[in-house]
DNA sequence: CGCTAACTTGATTAAAATCAATGCAGGTGG
DNA sequence: CCACCTGCATTGATTTTAATCAAGTTAGCG
């Protein structure tokens, strides 16, 4: 394992600037150490989709390593950011070296490939409020009921496939219904989650 | 490879029969052979959701492999349907032995996750109508303009995140407007693609 | 040939997008 | 430190889109 770290170097990012962007040469594994990136595409008529959102320990830009390819999303720093970066050329010969380094990524796939699938799911078949709802139940801590919200509302309204509007609104009925309440901007106190849940 | 043969063995299923179910415990690798599986959930309200559809050479089941746990979807033969089977107690030693098969896996995991990562991108932004152009239009062949539905109308509702109704009414304007053409239940022949994608 | 599931068509309702305007907050530079 | 500016957020009115409900109709399979 020192190894790569030996390999690996620290790259800072300013907030808003961009880790890769489309058609960049996608070729390096990049493993978030400290702040947040947002991953998200445009589509043919310009709508633009977070597609993830990185915290401390995710990671991306794992396609590249076993197909080289261009990146087709961006990859932009929501704070200051600091990420490893390990490139692939660097990190093949550690897979083949090491094969417990490729079942510790094949896992992390498959942890990925679930949650992306339950999020299609979810937006093919719930509705916006239960969306929402889960969402800021899952974002609930051990013990707390104060949610807070990792991103903007305008992120949050593309990752669940809406709109700020309606965001907002919903936010609102639900407020009215005594379910949540607003603490701040980016924070939420839940009041009822198992009420929430249910619609 | 001939050790992966040695391990695996083939098994049949009829139309309808199940190859595992939510809770049955996912410990196999099956790759299709012969024949087409459907891989669906059910949401909580008992809606069903088509997830992923599996041709020969698809495989699935690789959760299982990384971290036990159980399926949380339904796998189910379309038709008769023929599939090798690798437990996950045959493969590790393989993946070990051999980093190439982790490789192999791993550049299927990336394809498949980007896949699914699209599908979501479809589902949140654009609407039914383009979806389903889309679908038809990836559905062709090289040289061919008759795109042939490789599930029930039903199933590709519920893949798209929409209903029959929906989906029936929009390629009923889709021929009337002369872009494609049914042949029949499974076939339509598409007129003009670039329109089609155009809205 | 008949049965069942898939498909279609129509009428209605519900959900959410869009358009439009304004309020608000956080960061910047004077 | 304050005022401004920009992008985010809220609110309302309206329109669009698709779901739902309700009957039929067709097609494939036993």
């Amino acid at each position: 394992m020192d190894e790569i770290s030996a390999t690996a170097h620290t790259r800072r990012f300013k907030k808003g600037e961009r880790l890769y962007q489309p058609l960049d040469e996608s070729d390096s594994l990049y493993i978030v150490h400290k702040g947040f990136v947002r991953i998200y595409r445009l589509t043919e008529n310009g709508k633009e989709q977070l597609v993830r959102f990185l915290g401390p320990g995710d990671f991306t830009g794992e396609m590249a390593l076993f197909r080289s390819s261009l990146h087709d999303s961006f990859a932009e720093a929501t704070r200051d950011t600091a990420v490893c970066v390990i490139t692939k050329d660097d990190l093949q010969p550690l897979l083949a070296t090491y094969p417990a380094i490729s079942l510790k990524i094949l896992a992390e796939f498959s942890n990925r490939l679930e949650q992306s699938e339950r999020q299609t799911t979810l937006v093919a078949t719930e509705k916006v409020e239960n969306r929402l709802a889960m969402f800021l139940v899952e974002l609930l801590e051990e013990g707390s009921n104060i949610a807070t919200l990792p991103m903007t509302k305008k992120d949050l309204a593309s990752f669940l496939g809406t709109t700020p509007e309606t965001i907002s609104r919903k936010l609102g009925a639900m407020e009215d219904r005594g379910l949540i309440r607003h603490i701040s901007n980016r924070e939420i106190a839940i009041m009822d989650a198992d009420e929430l849940l249910l619609g």
